[in-house]
DNA sequence: GAGCACTGC
């Protein structure tokens, strides 16, 4: 078994005090069945209004047969569409029977879903959010002793594994949305497995899913038992195309047209693949039905994707536009990025226009690169769309390819996550749940060696494992940071050059998207903005700049509209900060600090960048094109990057593969720095590029030289007593910000 | 001088 040698062999876990208060109850219930169970309070007025409502749902039929089959087996798969009550009935109907001293957990893929349907639940229970009924998600943890039922994203319930490895709180674990196969549920579908084994007796674990997958699961879990729910949703009309379209974009605008110009009322729902394409079929669908005039209606065309402020998000819950002067009816169209297909749930839908293309995540584990690309969705994907259109009356999705294209192109299921992925992370959370033999391991879709390997192969330079692949105490500390390694070593080294704040920072930055803003129609002004915080050495310090600029303004969000700063990023990358360093002190990291004006400081801030990212580097040729190190691809920097000149080398934060290959988020270094931090990884023997490698011989040698003269190097720590009083020249601290004059 | 689907710890 593993043991979490950090806290020690007997971890002691919060018990849920019930089982006295639970028979105190009951003997109150028997005398007075009004009373609530949970709280001993007499039930309010609206329990038995909800109660009604609950009792029309089709999962409170499935009640008895949830309790008899999970007699029988320790795991059970449960289908059941939207509509049927499953997520919110189900782990009620568990609570009366498997709550012996320990709670419920219910996992979900996404923060809100589970709050607001804790939320929910509270209210059907007659409880007061936070007691009975919590949640848990990053950042908020709404839950106390009494806590039986907890809604939690599956992200949350990996990290509770990582100190109670057999999950010991829970009677029973329910993986909700399972259908998802999110990299987190995937891990979990794993570790349920083994931990199953270890608790046959006092663990009941049920996997709730959409349709589509269940016999999948059900193979997994060694031919479980399946419990189907009817759905109660509205039958949806599906149309093909009769021949294919040659611009699904194209295709995409004038069908939403036409629906509007001859079907009955209703909302439009379209599915495209970015906000590019989706600003402009918004421009283009107004002003061609604008061109109609008054014989069709007036519409309200509204665009939805991640990325856009909240406040615009908002705008697609407004209702469709008044009737026309000729009485024609108003209606509204949405056209969304898959956002709409799981995250966002609009009402009124009745028509969905699917061209059958969504953006997705591919991993290439030789390059070791991540990109997006605009592939074709699956058949799952394709049914979940076309249901949108059915939620409040029958519906019709006009898909924009023929049914043959359906029925022989498209995959039945988009590939899980863990196929797509660069997996470094996934791999050292699982060697931190104890699981040692990955390529044994059984994953419900076994992920390329390939990428296996490449991430053991980072993880081992990482220092995070030793050279047989076990977890080595620095990787142990490494997983306790909600983060990718490299981030995690680099924080974890970033006391050894005395910038452990800096780091914190710009490591927080680093995890969040989107620090600068560039609307289209003020790009100038935007980046005259962005130049009062650029540092020559690049983007890493940059952000420093801007972070530092934030807190003097005190994190007014004023200040940041008028500097093109993201103010919810921003926020965002403060509380990031403050989990990071509570972290670091747990793990007693000492906090150590150079002053800004030391000559070092740059200096110390890029060692420590390049302590977790040295993987990620790339060499100025001759040529004068970069290519990275270690694997020889031909790159550039991205535009967006504030370096204006060419360093010989740098270090690049993201590899992204559009156009070109370009490196964002990237800084100045120097070639021997690495050498020195990782003489190991860029022994130049192990260097592809000729010109490269020469440049490491020249390094080593160097090295090599001054380690002779100089048999006892001074550390870190002495070089930078030496320079303490020494004032840089290249000081260069936050500009005070001037205000953009519009 | 280009363009980033969506989550999550």
């Amino acid at each position: 078994m593993f043991v979490d040698k950090n806290l020690g062999q007997k971890q002691k876990y919060q018990k849920i005090d019930i089982s006295e208060l639970e028979q105190v109850q009951k003997k109150k219930v028997k005398q007075n069945v009004n009373i609530n169970v949970y709280t001993g309070n007499q039930y309010s007025d609206d329990y038995y209004k909800i109660l009604q409502v609950r009792k029309q749902l089709p999962a409170w039929d499935a009640k008895e047969q949830l309790f008899m089959l999970l007699e029988q087996y320790q795991v059970i798969v449960l289908q059941g569409e939207t509509g049927s009550g499953k997520t919110t009935q189900m782990p009620q109907f568990l609570l009366e029977k498997y709550c012996k001293g320990r709670g419920i957990a219910c996992t979900q893929p996404r923060r809100v879903a589970a709050m607001s349907v804790a939320k929910r639940v509270a209210e059907e229970m007659d409880v007061t959010l936070g007691e009975e009924v919590g949640y848990s998600i990053r950042f908020e943890e709404k839950t106390s002793n009494k806590t039986i039922l907890k809604y939690m994203t599956d992200g949350m319930l990996l990290r509770e594994a990582m100190h109670d490895p057999k999950l010991e709180r829970y009677s029973v674990v329910i993986l909700d949305e399972a259908h998802e196969r999110t990299l987190n549920t995937d891990i979990l579908f794993g570790l349920l497995k083994e931990v199953m084994l270890k608790r046959p007796d006092d663990l009941k674990v049920v996997i709730m899913s959409a349709t589509m997958d269940a016999e999948k699961f059900q193979k997994y879990f060694h031919n479980a038992p399946l419990l189907d729910i009817p759905g109660r949703v509205f039958p949806v009309e599906i149309f093909y195309t009769q021949k294919p379209e040659k611009s699904y974009l194209d295709a995409a605008i004038s069908t939403t047209i036409n629906i509007h110009a001859y079907e009955e009322p209703g909302d439009i729902l379209v599915f495209l693949t970015g906000e590019e394409e989706i600003e402009e079929a918004c421009k283009k669908i107004t002003s061609e039905i604008q061109k109609l005039g008054d014989d069709v209606g007036p519409v309200r065309c509204v665009p939805l994707y991640s990325t856009l402020p909240p406040n615009q998000q908002q705008k697609i819950f407004e209702s469709a536009p008044q009737p026309n002067k000729k009485g024609i009816q108003g209606r509204k169209i949405v056209v969304a990025t898959n956002i709409a297909e799981t995250s966002i749930t609009i009402d009124g839908i009745c028509y969905v226009v699917d061209p059958g293309f969504s953006k997705q995540k591919v991993y290439n584990p030789r390059l070791r690169v991540e990109s997006l690309l605009a592939s074709p969705i699956s058949k799952a994907s394709a049914q979940q769309r076309a249901g949108r259109a059915g939620r409040t009356r029958p519906g019709k999705c006009y898909r924009l390819y023929t049914e043959q294209s359906y029925n022989t192109e498209l995959i039945d299921n988009t590939y899980p996550e863990i196929l797509r992925s660069n997996l470094s992370s996934v791999v050292l959370q699982l060697k931190r749940l104890g699981i040692d033999d990955l390529v044994h391991f059984d994953f419900m879709d076994p992920p390329a060696p390939e990428t296996l390997m490449r991430a053991l192969e980072q993880l081992y330079y990482l220092g995070a494992l030793d050279e047989e692949g076990n977890l080595t105490k620095f990787g142990q500390s490494m997983s306790e940071f909600p983060l990718d390694p490299q981030l995690s070593k680099i924080l974890l080294s970033s006391k050894d050059f005395y910038v452990t704040d800096e780091i914190l920072t710009i490591v927080a930055l680093l995890s969040v998207q989107q620090v600068f803003q560039r609307p289209k129609d003020q790009q100038q002004q935007a980046d005259d903005a962005r130049y009062q915080f650029v540092h020559q050495d690049g983007d890493h310090i940059t952000f420093l700049n801007v972070f530092k600029a934030f807190k003097e303004h005190n994190e007014s969000s004023d200040w940041c509209y008028s500097n093109f700063i993201n103010y919810r990023s921003l926020k965002s990358a403060d509380k990031i900060k403050i989990q990071l360093k509570q972290i670091m002190s747990k793990l007693s990291i000492p906090s150590t600090k150079t002053d800004p004006s030391n000559a070092l400081y740059y200096t110390y801030i890029k060692k420590a960048l390049i302590s977790g990212m040295f993987m990620q580097t790339a060499h100025l040729t001759k040529n004068g094109a970069y290519m990275t190190v270690k694997d020889s691809q031909i790159v550039a920097i991205h535009p967006c990057s504030v370096l204006n000149h060419k360093p010989e080398w740098i270090l690049y934060q993201e590899f992204v593969l559009t156009s070109k290959n370009y490196l964002r988020t990237v800084t100045d270094i120097e070639g021997k720095w690495l050498y020195e931090i990782c003489p190991e990884y860029f022994n130049p023997k192990t260097i592809k590029n000729i010109e490269t490698r020469k440049e490491f011989e020249k390094i080593e040698k160097q090295v090599l030289e001054e380690q002779r003269r100089k048999p006892d190097l001074l550390t870190v720590e002495q070089i930078q007593k030496l320079h303490k009083h020494v004032k840089s020249e290249r000081t260069q601290s936050v500009s005070s910000p001037k205000t953009i004059q519009k």
